[in-house]
DNA sequence: GTTATTTTGAACCGATTGGTACAATATTGG
DNA sequence: CCAATATTGTACCAATCGGTTCAAAATAAC
């Protein structure tokens, strides 16, 4: 038998996932990504096929992770804080140039909307899972009583998603943490979860 | 003197505006935008420059455009219903195709935040601008005590910036006009405002 | 008609794009 | 050492990118 190791899968597609979260998909060029995953044209079309390929794998990644974070905090917290967890934990404890890099999912969708029906349609889908998860939440706690039935559960996971969108935008221009925190403030205070 | 007319120059700039509005600033070619803007190779660079420059005069051309009808609207409504009336025209009573699109300036601040930062830079101060219209209303309404003053001119400007955001990403990816009507009712109830 | 100039179309530029082919090399198990 | 294969580097591909050049054509004022 041979050569059996190769370099480390998971870290190469991180490399990548990292350059098309910070440039997007278009801007993305295909030498950029051989330096940053450290390896060969060869070994690249080899392992991950065309770009296009690798970049969906970057998608499902990235969705999933946040997805699992997102349900793993829904296990330990009340509902009523896990916007605030889920925000707080993103945009002011997460490296300040992560933050500025916004959301993946929320990028692809708007770089890919109207150019590469597919991938955005697939990255959609990644944020909607997020937003279920929410939801999901949410109804338990109201059939807990642990939230004040004022919204149903669909319109609460609607609100979260909508202001998670406008901070990821946000959060590429975002200067300082202070500025940051005032305005995952403001927005909690807006959906309306006391806690 | 000599061949004095030329071809309609807001028209050939407002085609390049929707076409880059729809597509992206990097996914929209040159002979796209020729092609839409009905000109010749030669004509494009003798009157716009290069396609850098063409973008920043959609861009400032659709800012203002934005920033003029909020402010007209600002003069004729209350405060109050100010963001209803600015996220029912522009989303529900636009043409569907158009609201598909989002928003030139919120597509472009994504896409190129990382990648041409002076492009980012001016689309995010028309946007901000904007945000300062409403500002401006809600503290003019503030003094007037035409709303409760339960929250300041800026945070309010800053939710109704932070829910525009969102739904813009969302409009991309919105089938009927009910479901958009659904979430711009439930992100106004989100906001506080009463009216 | 003559002259001035806008507009056009096509040819061309170097650079870069994503993707392929392949021989050389490095590493493994036997 | 030998055989098998993972990996590399390089050369190459056609296509496209944004941008330039320039002569020909079209249109205007005189």
């Amino acid at each position: 038998m041979p050569r059996s190791r190769e370099f480390d899968l998971v870290k190469a597609t991180e490399a990548a996932m990292k350059l098309f979260w910070a440039r997007g998909y278009l801007a993305t060029s295909l030498p950029d990504l051989l330096e940053a995953m450290g390896i060969a044209r060869s070994s690249f079309y080899a392992t991950f096929g065309t770009k296009r390929e690798l970049f969906i794998e970057c998608l499902m990644l990235f969705g999933d992770r946040t997805r699992q974070q997102v349900e793993r905090d829904a296990q330990q917290l009340p509902a009523a804080s896990l916007a605030r967890a889920f925000f707080e934990s993103t945009l002011i404890g997460a490296p300040r140039k992560r933050v500025k890099q916004g959301c993946l999912l929320v990028n692809s969708v708007l770089e890919l909307a109207d150019v590469e029906p597919e991938l955005n349609r697939k990255a959609w889908e990644k944020l909607e899972a997020v937003q279920e998860v929410f939801q999901r939440s949410f109804r338990d706690a109201l059939d807990r009583g642990e939230i004040a039935n004022t919204s149903s559960a669909e319109e609460l996971a609607q609100r979260v998603m909508t202001v998670n969108l406008g901070l990821r935008v946000q959060a590429r221009q975002m200067k300082s943490a202070e500025q940051m925190q005032k305005l995952i403030d403001n927005s909690l205070a807006m959906i309306g979860l006391a806690a």
